[in-house]
DNA sequence: ACCTGAACACCGTTCAAGT
DNA sequence: ACCTGAACACCGTTCAAGT
């Protein structure tokens, strides 16, 4: 006969760094960066806060590393058709929407000390504009522009700077920032 | 003869909003945001942690909006001498001074709603390239450009986001993304 | 190996009380 | 009006103990 599970253990799938993350990045999304505490991501999935440590040794400090990097992480340019123009549109609007997504976590995006996640996104916008023609120090300026921009933009509307602003199409301003940064590479 | 004051006032200037801010920035500028807490601002103050509440009644969430407008709130592109993209290179140049002077207030800059902070900068902004000559929703656009990438770039210097890549110069870099962002506006 | 329970030091905030 | 002291609910983290 099969041996009962014990009631702690009762037919749930064995933590994991990865269900912890994502379990994180649930909360963030839907109650904000604020209620993320380890005692409710315990509740979460079912367990108590300190059996996270044992996956997460770091603690809370390697959970926000976590998703830093589950967000960040570079989503490479998408080398299908297209100029290389259209290529870095195309990454621009779909980095933009990931940190909309997880606008929770575009504070630690924004701060916390991670070269990995950052860095890798940096590198391939690089690679792009270096195959398009432009110089080692202009295609490292420039990716470094794009993807500030983009950042920066992403906060300027989860801020949602306006106010006194009539209502803002933050959709056009933004792809009409892209298209002047990415003017202002083509004709160097 | 003088009535001598008790211990808890001994001869200091009575706490006051400014005061507060200006010490919690001056925690945050010297030990990061994580270290920013009310007992140990009182701590800094001289003054029990409740006492602060009297000042700013909605607690830690108006001392966090007070240390981003202190911080973002725009100073005006200064009307001195030279054409409008100088007077925008040298406002760029200086607010990226100033963020990264505060590079702890960076994530609350980022996220926190505070329509008034950036909202100002923007406006004083779209108004330079309002007299250039731009139509209103070129200037709009242009000048959340050029603040979205100066916000944006100042992250990525904070977090250091080289790490694989060779000594940065972020001077030059910053001022590379600036001149494009500017050129493009000048072609428009 | 993986998780729990109790404990510790530390938070933000309230409230009644002092002056 | 301005500040204090005690208290409350809640943190992150440790450590010994369970299975």
């Amino acid at each position: 006969m099969v041996r009962q599970p014990s009631v702690a253990a009762q037919n749930r799938e064995p933590l994991s760094r990865d269900r912890i993350i994502e379990a994180a990045l649930h909360i963030v999304d839907g109650q904000g960066l604020g209620r993320l505490t380890m005692r409710r991501l315990g509740d979460a999935l079912e367990v108590e806060a300190m059996a996270i440590y044992h996956h997460l040794p770091r603690g809370k400090e390697e959970l926000l590393d976590g998703l830093v990097a589950h967000v960040a992480v570079h989503p490479a340019p998408t080398r299908a058709a297209g100029d290389w123009q259209a290529v870095l549109r195309r990454w621009a609007g779909d980095y933009r929407a990931r940190l909309l997504t997880h606008a929770g976590v575009l504070p630690l995006v924004v701060t916390r000390r991670n070269p990995a996640a950052l860095g890798g996104t940096a590198a391939s916008l690089r690679e792009v504009l270096r195959q398009a023609g432009l110089t080692e120090q202009a295609a490292a300026d420039g990716a470094h522009a794009l993807l500030g921009y983009v950042i920066g933009h992403a906060a300027l509307e989860v801020r949602g700077s306006a106010a006194a602003e009539e209502a803002v199409d933050w959709d056009t301003r933004f792809t009409a920032g892209v298209d002047l940064v990415i003017n202002g590479l083509s004709r160097r």
